[in-house]
RNA sequence: GGUGGGGUGGGUGAGUGGUUAAUACCAGCAGACUGUAAAUCUGCCGCCUUGACUGGCUACGCAGGUUCGAAUCCUGCCCCCACCA
């Protein structure tokens, strides 16, 4: 059975590029994986996503658990099939769920029981629950089952939660046995940078062919996300994929290939474009302004996809403007896209050695001005 | 011609004596969104004025009246709708 393999290709300081093989073909990192919680990425069908370069996507252990049921995806010859996307997978464990349904569910050391969201009933999660459920969806890389503190929370549920997800973390490793689909740990650590490196030390000495960092982007300035992020990529080890999760601003992203940042996911670009939000080179815009009305220009005149080849800024304002549905479609196209794109360009900027050049300027030109690019440039310290 | 109902801020439409510059929704003007309970949520939305959660002005078809006080009550007029003839 094919097994996911790393090779690191180039770097240049701290950013590198790397090659991902997976039983769906390979990845060229650093990636950018639109979400597809659902097994679908919100609005876009596969052959759009390959046409837009995406090479690998995300879906939910949680959401495809409740709806419609690990046995039936497998019934239908598994994940892979059942969507129709023949790229890579990797299926994130229902951990960010802990967060986001923090209101409908109990930890305990066992698991995490749910109240679910879509008709009340209960459910529990564990660390072998979850295996056995990412097996029965098959993707390519499964995630352990992690319990992120929110921000907001205080050191001692940091403390509690990065304890937790470590001993959950060695539950996964004895019950992942799918041979042709690899697990991934997650670090955590709070917000407290010693913690970080030394979640990121622990969990990457489990034997774990590849690691991500949890519990950022969860609402906390950008002024802590970078040192937490830096801490966490600093001690994750070298020669393994490092998947900074839930990140997907334009400035993050820069940020973090520069700090050794590998793979990346996030629902942005999909849900900014079903809210009429759209990246462009000098930042994020609301197409609903009235300044769009009669644009002719393309959303982003150095975008190559489909909605910046063919529409005017002005058709798409209008379609948002009255509700149509491919206004949001061709919104998210282009959001992913941008995402997409911003990594390529990132990978041939190490290659060519130029990646400081490169984030500098990218940065100088995105959203200069705000803080969030500010923090970005801080922590490259352009 | 008769009977009944109704005319409210850009639109639809609450409100039947004071706490009402006036509910709500839409439209309009902006903002937010980071491992998706999100094609969602939030703010503003008569005019002028102020550093300000400041001060003032105008407003519920039109005109007049009652009252300390009216979009709300009375009178007349204008207009709209339904039914009857």
């Amino acid at each position: 059975m094919a097994r996911v393999v790393f090779a690191l290709e180039a770097s240049d300081g701290a950013a590198r590029v790397g090659r991902l093989s997976t039983p769906h073909g390979p990845v060229e990192t650093p990636v950018f994986m639109p979400v597809g919680t659902q097994a679908t990425v919100k609005a876009l069908a596969p052959d759009e996503l390959r046409a837009i370069g995406a090479s690998f996507v995300l879906a939910n252990t949680y959401h495809l658990f409740l709806r419609p049921g690990p046995d039936l995806i497998a019934q239908l010859g598994g994940l892979h099939r059942f969507m129709a996307w023949d790229g890579p997978i990797l299926t994130d464990s229902g951990g960010f769920q802990v967060i986001s349904l923090a209101d409908l569910r109990k930890i305990d050391e066992s698991g995490v029981t749910f109240k679910s969201h879509v008709d009340g009933t209960t459910l529990k999660l564990s660390p072998e629950s979850v295996m056995e459920v990412e097996a029965k969806l098959g993707a390519d890389v499964a995630m352990a089952f992690d319990t992120p503190p929110r921000w907001g929370t205080d050191p001692t549920e940091w403390k509690a939660s990065t304890a937790r997800t470590h001993r959950w973390a060695e539950r996964c490793l004895r019950a992942h046995a799918r041979a042709d689909q690899v697990l991934f740990g997650i670090c955590q650590g709070g917000f407290d940078a010693a913690a970080r490196a030394d979640s990121a030390r622990t969990v990457g000495s489990l034997g774990f062919p590849g690691h991500a960092v949890g519990g950022l982007s969860v609402g906390e300035p950008k002024d802590v996300l970078f040192p937490m992020l830096a801490a966490s990529l600093g001690a994750l080890p070298c020669d393994r994929p490092r998947y900074v999760m839930g990140l997907g601003a334009p400035e993050d992203l820069v940020a973090a290939v520069g700090l050794g940042a590998d793979m990346f996911d996030c629902v942005l670009p999909t849900r900014l474009g079903r809210n009429g939000a759209f990246f462009t080179p000098e930042g994020r815009r609301n197409i609903d302004n009235a300044r769009f009305r009669a644009e002719a220009a393309p959303l982003d005149r150095s975008c190559d996809c489909y909605c910046c080849r063919t529409f005017s800024t002005a058709y798409l304002h209008h379609l948002v403007r009255v509700e149509e549905i491919l206004g949001l479609r061709l919104l998210s196209l282009h959001n992913v896209r941008f995402l997409v794109r911003l990594m390529e360009r990132a990978r041939a900027a190490v290659r060519a050695g130029a990646y400081r050049a490169f984030a500098d300027d990218f940065l100088g030109r995105y959203a200069p001005d705000s803080a969030s690019t500010r923090e970005a440039r801080r922590a490259l310290r352009l």
